[in-house]
DNA sequence: GCGCATTCTGAAAGCGCTTTCTGCTACCGT
DNA sequence: ACGGTAGCAGAAAGCGCTTTCAGAATGCGC
């Protein structure tokens, strides 16, 4: 019946609980524990749920001055829409949830970098997890951010060769993957059948090798991870591997098995010392294991790259700052983050896609011709 | 998109038909697209809601064949229970919020593991976002956590000294906060009444300074971040005081400012000598600047602490390992993770704790008794 | 055997939002 | 002038869960 009244009418209409004494002050802030919702907004814009939501959205046009009541409204009260209602009604979250070994280890620091970067400019947030390399922990992870209905899951990290984890791991996530979720993995393949950044291990060890043989090596011995894990499998496999095709064997008392970490990496190239260092040259599986084998040798008298050469994996930023600067496989950490990332997002394809990117070989001064004790 | 599910009526109809009790208990693994719900696990169990909902809760006592029935169907089903939905139902969620600078950089990696770590105790789950120096950014990242409904939001890292900033990220945090969200911050102080974690910066400087003092220094040098930082201005303060209280200045040309990084603290090294490097102490206001200050000083062929001494602050884990290794002010970087997140869930006090870390100096190979040119 | 307290179960009302669907007004062509 | 169409506002139906609330079933005392 009514036009629509040019001038405002009294404001407020059967407003059930509004605060009385509607004074000359705005008084709106509810003093505590409630959340202003889109229904406040709406009724102090006198508009109806759907049309706040809708010029929130900008979903639809809406008159120009029932708009401007809207965002006035919202802005007053400082409304922030509650992202779980949405993620409800809309069926789809905000989030992505990744899923690593541990932050603070700079490979992952630099991968997560790229990852969040990533995130940012869509406007997704990342739901962060360390495993503390505890693979029960992994699946609890999984787990949860499948509650979350997070966009996508990122697994950050080499997997685990263990049936039983897979087996768990699957069981959570094929559930997922079937109700539309999206995972991608960076340095794993094994039995998940996801989208996947794959760094060449295998090829980045091997090809190592061979710089270091033509450097004139012929004795080495390999500071390793858990053999649990398929990063250590390719690499330990491409450098062997390769070491083989030139005729150079490696021991298997040649390769000193520790934690992957910095404290890791010392304590193996200490058993390696105290087994009475025979080789001129060690390749630490990772850099965070290198930076602690060169504490280790420098701690012991050990001369790198003079008794000993030292090579490590990742090219983690930190290592050109060590003194000598670390010869290692470089791999763009902060790009490949990036990728994974993507990857996610992206619409599914039918088959899951795997990205390479290859290791470059970059030498510096912890490496050079052996200098003692040939092997004869 | 086909719905294939014959005993769920298809979404967003107005059928008030619940599917009477047809027997035929088959069909489960709905091939795509739709999530398993508590509906589908109730109708599995033939319980109702409510009961499904309470045995998976625990709330209440449930008949144990029934009880048994609910579990059954929901471990068939591979239920994961909507944390969205849940969040809504019980009006709080899982999840708290972690905004940090960078987490790639090793201060803010080390606290996030302290962080990630008492979340997990708590089973909640952490939403990490990096502002990459960016203000702005970060007011829009607290609005997207209050979205959220985070259970707590962490600010990490030094605030911006900047009135615009302090406005619009108080017109976030405030209406957060009186809706019951709690924020604690570490390392910051003006302009937040909050739950705080705070770094003796000041204190650890003056630490420094008169440490260094006590070496013979009398000639420094400081390698700064952006002013707006409060760190820096107390960390600058306290050094510059403690010097001052021994006589000794501090001119303006002998502090250069860089950004808190790496590449920074290199470039900032690299101009100091630019303007000829007089001074026989180096202070980099991180460890961060540190390093790279110090691989600066090396490629110039400074020797330190032959030439120049050169000391940190925080105590990254790295620093052990460099060569030499550095001094600085060490910080628990991992447990004050920990216990702001601790603050932050803890129930709220009448008014803001505050728990103060003292840095404590610890002197490795970095610093000397100055060898050279003594003022004077 | 009956009334009443005691459990436990199921129906239903939200939580805060999005998105039909319906219905209105305004405008168009003829 | 009239039907037809477009454009836009509002009512209401969910999204998947928790949690009252009321009702059914059981046990007890007398």
């Amino acid at each position: 019946m009514g036009e629509h009244r040019p001038d405002r009418p009294s404001r407020r209409t059967r407003t059930k609980t509004t605060t009385p004494g509607d004074g000359a002050p705005e008084d709106d802030a509810s003093p505590t524990g409630t959340h202003v919702t889109l229904q406040d907004v709406a009724r102090r814009a006198e508009v109806s749920l759907a049309t706040a939501s809708r010029v929130l959205n900008g979903t639809t046009q809406v008159r120009a001055d029932l708009k401007e009541r809207v965002l006035a409204a919202a802005s007053e009260l400082a409304y922030a829409p509650n992202a779980h209602a949405q993620a409800l009604a809309r069926a789809s979250s905000q989030a992505i949830g990744l899923i690593c070994h541990d932050v603070s280890d700079p490979y992952f620091a630099a991968i997560a970098r790229g990852v969040t970067r990533a995130a940012a400019e869509h406007g997704l947030l990342v739901m962060l997890a360390s495993t503390f390399r505890d693979p029960a922990r992994e699946v609890d992870y999984v787990a949860m951010l499948r509650a979350q209905r997070a966009r996508a899951i990122l697994l950050i990290g080499s997997g685990f060769e263990d049936r039983a984890w897979e087996r768990s791991m699957g069981a959570e996530l094929d559930p997922y993957m079937r109700a539309g979720g999206r995972v991608a993995v960076l340095s794993r393949h094994r039995s998940l059948r996801v989208d996947t950044v794959q760094p060449e291990n295998r090829e980045g060890a091997a090809a190592l090798a061979r710089t270091l043989l033509g450097l004139g090596h012929r004795d080495f011995a390999v500071l390793t991870g858990p053999r649990t894990l398929t990063t250590v499998a390719d690499r330990l496999g491409g450098f062997r591997d390769a070491l083989a095709e030139a005729g150079v064997s490696l021991p298997d008392d040649r390769v000193v098995e520790e934690s992957f970490t910095r404290d890791g990496g010392y304590a193996a190239a200490t058993e390696l010392i105290r087994r009475g260092l025979t080789a001129t040259c060690v390749f630490a599986l990772t850099d965070v294991m290198a930076i602690g084998a060169l504490s280790a040798f420098r701690y012991h008298g050990v001369d790198v790259p003079g008794q000993v050469s030292l090579a490590g994996f990742d090219d983690i930023p930190i290592v050109r700052d060590l003194v000598p600067p670390l010869t290692t496989v470089a791999l763009p950490l902060e790009e490949m983050g990036e990728r994974v990332m993507n990857l996610a997002i992206r619409e599914p394809a039918r088959r899951s896609r795997v990205e390479r990117f290859p290791g470059e070989v970059v030498l510096r001064a912890t490496t050079a011709t052996p200098a003692r004790r040939r092997p004869g």
